[in-house]
DNA sequence: ACGCAAACTTGCGTGCGCGCACTTTTCTGG
DNA sequence: CCAGAAAAGTGCGCGCACGCAAGTTTGCGT
């Protein structure tokens, strides 16, 4: 249903665009990142050069599609999967941390290499972007379809993405300053913490639009923000 | 000692930036925007090309700063502006408005020309991002310096600036959409209004920012508007 | 089963973004 | 007033992004 749109073709698009970012990565991680042309790419994922920029605009969001995924989809279906009662915020927060706490042991390199360059750094950041839409959905989905609803939950959602954006700054420049000051790489676990502080001054916002909802209340509560 | 970096230098590059822009948006009005090389812009402004895209990083971005001027630093200088009694919603909200609304007369055949082409379009919405910083630190005067309300303003000017993306985005597709609907092309008017529309859900969190401000009673100082 | 329409791929050409090394201009200390 | 340093401007070259106009594949209706 939702991702029914035809079967074969989208299909083997979605297959094409995973071969294209697998490869983009791999390469990247073999060669290092300035090493690989966008024909090399293109010839890995077995498809002209011009295919290639059909699917992504640049090189580093091929290279960064292989971490980040679907997070997008997996981001908005966390916020809706949360029971109703347990207040938008919560729900938000949580399904957003639990996105990106990604215990990717098998990306792990390939974090290590995205966060060292800066162009791919700033690609990384970039694709958060995409949550807000599907994002919008899921929040206007709990908040309701009202035209003035609608809105809100754009606004929220754009917020919030924005939120992450700075967290994931604040989490990249720490993470350079600790490689450039002492020779400890630290592994930037507080990532989780990064998130929930800068999601938590949006909580108010987000309380606001889930209370002026069709009329539930709420309890706030366990997640204890201080 | 904002602007006191150096005295010569800085004003003959800030005459750079300008002609070039300038040059851009007159190439572009003249013309349309297809018919423009970056060689033309620089031509026109005295410099060389190479020196064109160590001022801009897109032929987009040239054409757009010429109508979105240095608003960043309007922006925050309006929201330092506000007395301190007004709420912090309030007075961002207000300084937004007040330079989002452009009596611009000269440049209304500019922003014409920009609404009608996608990638200046683009260009247009995503230099609001500039703001981000200026408003942070605007939002961090008044809130506080601790580290705490220092990543809470970051957040919350992050938040703005992406609210009024959203605004913009819903006064372009509404632009285009009565343009492309019937033959008329409306003024749309109603900026303001979509932008107050906009910042209104995160009223409550600027409020509680607002609310949550370090030390009681504070002054400004030099920017006080006595 | 077949053919038409829509979607996807591909080759080509053009302008552009930017790293690099170098020249010219501006700033600073003596 | 004059070096030497720092910063801005410039020329060159290389990939790359993307519009365009084919060619090719997939899907749908009859």
């Amino acid at each position: 249903m939702t991702t029914r749109r035809t079967g074969l073709r989208e299909q083997k698009k979605q297959a094409t665009r995973d071969a294209l970012r697998t490869a983009a990565l791999r390469l990247a991680l073999e060669r290092g990142p300035d090493n690989v042309r966008v024909d090399d790419i293109a010839e890995a994922a077995g498809v002209s050069p011009r295919t290639y920029n059909n699917y992504f605009s640049s090189r580093e969001q091929a290279i960064v599609a292989a971490v980040t995924g679907e997070r997008e989809a997996r981001v908005a279906a966390a916020v809706a999967a949360r029971p109703a009662d347990v207040g938008l915020a919560d729900a938000v927060i949580e399904a957003v941390v639990d996105q990106y706490t990604a215990p990717d042991a098998a990306g792990r390199d390939a974090l290590l290499l995205i966060t060292t360059r800066p162009a791919l750094r700033e690609a990384f950041v970039e694709a958060t972007t995409a949550i807000e839409h599907p994002l919008a959905e899921a929040i206007a989905a709990r908040v309701g379809d009202g035209g003035e609803h609608q809105h809100a939950a754009r606004v929220l959602a754009a917020s919030v993405a924005a939120a992450v954006r700075v967290a994931l700054d604040q989490w990249l420049s720490a993470t350079v300053s600790s490689v450039t000051a002492g020779g400890l790489v630290v592994p930037s676990g507080s990532l989780p913490d990064l998130l929930r502080a800068a999601l938590a001054p949006l909580a108010p916002a987000l309380d606001a639009a889930d209370r002026a909802r069709g009329g539930g209340t709420r309890d706030d509560g366990p997640a204890g923000r201080a």
